[in-house]
DNA sequence: CAAATAGTGTCTCTAAGACAATATCAC
DNA sequence: GTGATATTGTCTTAGAGACACTATTTG
């Protein structure tokens, strides 16, 4: 009979074998391309932050920003490190997606990698100025249902263009779980993940909290709508959508100008307020 | 320039420091206790399993089932194995609940851990039936919001009762995240764990999928109601609810029989329909 | 003025909650 | 019959969707 305190002096975690363990994260942000026509407002297209693997294994290939946890850090602020290194950005908020640590996933080894979803906003990412560095790019994303549970996802920066496909897993519970048919390419089992953190986005995406995290300070309703449809990808009336998230936001006193058409009152998120409390 | 092949021949896990990763999984049952009025039907209670640790650390503490992840394993698989080691039942679907990997939340050292939630049926553990080992126990579940996001969770088999007090942390997100005020004699960190797996288990207690794992194949729509009354801790009104599920179940011949009272249609789980699509 | 977005009012439809009323068993 | 649960029907209310209409800017 040991006390605790001779236990702990004896403990060798080494004799058990350990995997090593990952942070892997899916940044996406909403970039608005400028249209030719003055009167019309921007586009809006969801992106996925991308960067192309220096070395092996996978070299070349393209994956989701990601890297070692490190002693004295958890998993979450492994993510946000990973992230500020490759954007000089500090997400606001990190979702889970989700372990991923089948066997054989990773080549190196056994590796388990942890997901996490992130939203940027364009404005934040303006503000420190792309590096430019070729190594880490914004692809745009296209992520549609097609037949018997399949599903397309393609991810496309200028000539470059990913396309993966995948089949939906039945998972009794409401997680997204894919299996990968095609990967497009990207590297380790990350156009799993990059499925998986889509679903979750979206499915998130109708609790309001989450959407302005891809906006600046202060915004027009219609721009936050347009967030809403990008991300969702759905459409919605107006109307419907300024009664909705009422409660969530606050006037200013601010209103923009210069485009073709009638000027838009900016607002701000509303703090302590609805979706808090219950 | 080496090649793939030579890369991985040479490479070596351990020249970094690795964490050791284990499973940690809160199952929960839906317990009904009889009453001594032959008329009313028996009360039901939400009950949570526990092991008593029979080694250092915490030795003696009441702990969450758990163990180390093993080689060639998904953290899925070792959460089902150490559920059937305690309780000879493979539950049939597992709720991740979140990653815990803060620096020194295991006195051992290094590690992290992943807990899960499942849901077992009152059924399914009398048919294994238990083997009475005093080490593994179903408590009884209280868990309440106090004053100023105070939330107190109560434990209790027996005469042993497990009170611990948590704060809930502002998570931007919609995940519950607790840190712990008085661990009530709870092993590690489990205590946060606990309150993020009832939280979970709650918010997906309303995706009415979830509930049916707490029955037997065939149930009245009676019982049904009790159990997500009991997981949800709320109260319903049998005509609504039996509105809202009409969609989910399907009728057999069978009627219950011998309550004192008018007999109930016994139901099952309709398959392929609403919820797996959309 | 034309084109485009900003913003308001209102109708409809659906789902949830409340509640009343009836049915059927064991004792 | 009594007391309990089983089961059905309907009224009310809150919220989402659809849509018509007005307001205001730039060129």
């Amino acid at each position: 009979m040991i006390s605790e305190k001779e236990f702990l002096e004896q403990y060798d975690p080494g004799k058990y074998p350990r995997p090593s363990v990952t942070a892997d994260v899916a940044a996406f942000m909403v970039r608005s391309s400028e249209s030719g026509d003055y009167k019309k407002d921007s586009e809006q297209r969801l992106t996925l932050l991308l960067v192309r693997r220096g070395g092996h294994p996978f070299k070349d290939c393209w994956a989701l920003p990601g890297g070692f946890l490190q002693p004295g850090e958890t998993v979450e602020s492994c993510a946000v490190r990973e992230i500020r290194e490759e954007t000089n950005v500090a997400p606001v908020s990190l979702m889970p997606v989700g372990v991923f640590s089948e066997p054989g996933r990773d080549p190196r080894g056994w590796i388990i990698s942890n997901c996490y979803a992130c939203v940027i906003s364009e404005d934040s990412v303006r503000q420190v100025g792309g590096d430019d560095a070729a190594d880490a790019q914004w692809f745009e994303v296209d992520f549609d249902r097609g037949e018997d549970g399949l599903y397309l996802l393609d991810l496309t920066w200028q000539d470059v263009s990913l396309r993966a496909v995948l089949r939906e897993e039945k998972t009794a519970f409401g997680t997204g779980f894919f299996h990968i048919e095609e990967s497009g390419g990207l590297a380790f089992d990350h156009a799993r993940m990059i499925a998986a953190a889509l679903t979750a986005l979206r499915e998130n995406a109708r609790r309001i909290d989450l959407i302005f995290d891809f906006l600046p300070e202060t915004f027009t309703l219609s721009q936050l709508q347009r967030v809403q449809e990008t991300v969702m990808n759905i459409s919605l009336l107006p109307a419907n959508f300024r009664r909705k998230i009422s409660d969530y936001v606050e006037e200013t006193d601010s209103y923009t100008s210069g485009a073709g058409h009638r000027p838009a009152k900016l607002y701000r998120k509303k703090q302590t307020e609805k979706g808090e409390e219950a």
